[in-house]
DNA sequence: GGTGTGAATGAGACTCATTCTCACTAACGT
DNA sequence: ACGTTAGTGAGAATGAGTCTCATTCACACC
């Protein structure tokens, strides 16, 4: 992990996380499954519940949202599901400026993508860009690391803005 | 004590925020008065000082970090004023997912930039990109952008690693 | 079929960064 | 001087997220 983390072939199901079909379900809770066992973790009901959660909005989420889309799980537990999938790699954490932090399936999982940050009522949405445009950025940005003694994992690259539901004041 | 101490504003802004000597100071607190001006707030000692340690520490840094560089204000009115100066344009608010959020002087204060994001101890460090990457990137967010209802006002591309103080596990 | 071990759960207490309240003071305009 | 408005500081309040702990579950091994 020289290099920031390039969209390579992974063993893992690089399927998009939109309208995720039975199929990709199946694969994704496989490719889950493996991860948590990797790290002595047991895939439960619950997490199961999450990561399904999560696949289906297909866009990052907070917890009072997913709790929203079906609340099986209490605020505790729930946190420290996300935590331990976050720990194995299944999910990442975006803490953005909004008040809860959000959460959606981890890169290997789907596609390499970037966000559309809306400054008004901090909403997420999915951008992808194009793949030579990113192997540029990760060329400059590793240049620029390397004569910074920073080690890169991998970057994010944001929009800010308003989302069309929230237009500039008017 | 009374008015911002350069009249001679040439226009200031646009200066690297590094090695501040003091010309591009008293240039910045000028710019600094006008903005809050523009807002109907005072350019109070306590604004005076939070923006004169930023610009010094030209980092982003947390509010136990510039309380450190000199505590001279109280924890309420350090929030209060960093919360004035948002709103006036002249800081930027970092939310990072460390403990604290971090601060820094605002894009028109300083060059454009973008950040290196140690996953480890949270320390945030500036990198500046090629202007025509920058551009670049700005044109096709702006067009995926547009093709998600989306109004854009800024990005934000930053580098998630290690610091050279936080190599990765050994 | 028991039984032991360690992970998982849920309820609630707790932490702690940030924001709010409020009484008070400093600055500006007239 | 006087009124009006912004700013101050101390402490209380808020609230997202974490921790604790007693209990339950899942699985392996007898």
């Amino acid at each position: 992990m020289g290099a920031p983390t390039s969209p390579s072939s992974r063993s893992a199901p690089g399927r998009r996380q939109a309208e995720a079909d039975d199929d990709t379900m199946v694969d994704l809770h496989a490719a889950v499954a493996r991860r948590l066992e990797r790290h002595d973790h047991r895939y439960t009901p619950g997490r199961r519940h999450l990561v399904e959660t999560l696949a289906r909005v297909a866009r990052p989420v907070t917890l009072p949202q997913i709790s929203s889309h079906s609340d099986e799980l209490p605020q505790s537990s729930a946190y420290r599901n996300l935590e331990v999938l976050e720990r194995c790699g299944v999910i990442s954490r975006i803490a953005g400026s909004a008040d809860h932090a959000h959460f959606e399936l981890a890169e290997p999982l789907v596609d390499h993508h970037h966000h559309l940050v809306c400054v008004s009522c901090g909403s997420l949405q999915d951008v992808h860009l194009d793949d030579e445009l990113e192997a540029l950025v990760d060329a400059e940005l590793a240049q620029a690391a390397a004569a910074a003694g920073f080690t890169p994992t991998n970057h994010s690259l944001d929009l800010h803005g308003y989302c069309h539901n929230c237009e500039p004041d008017r």
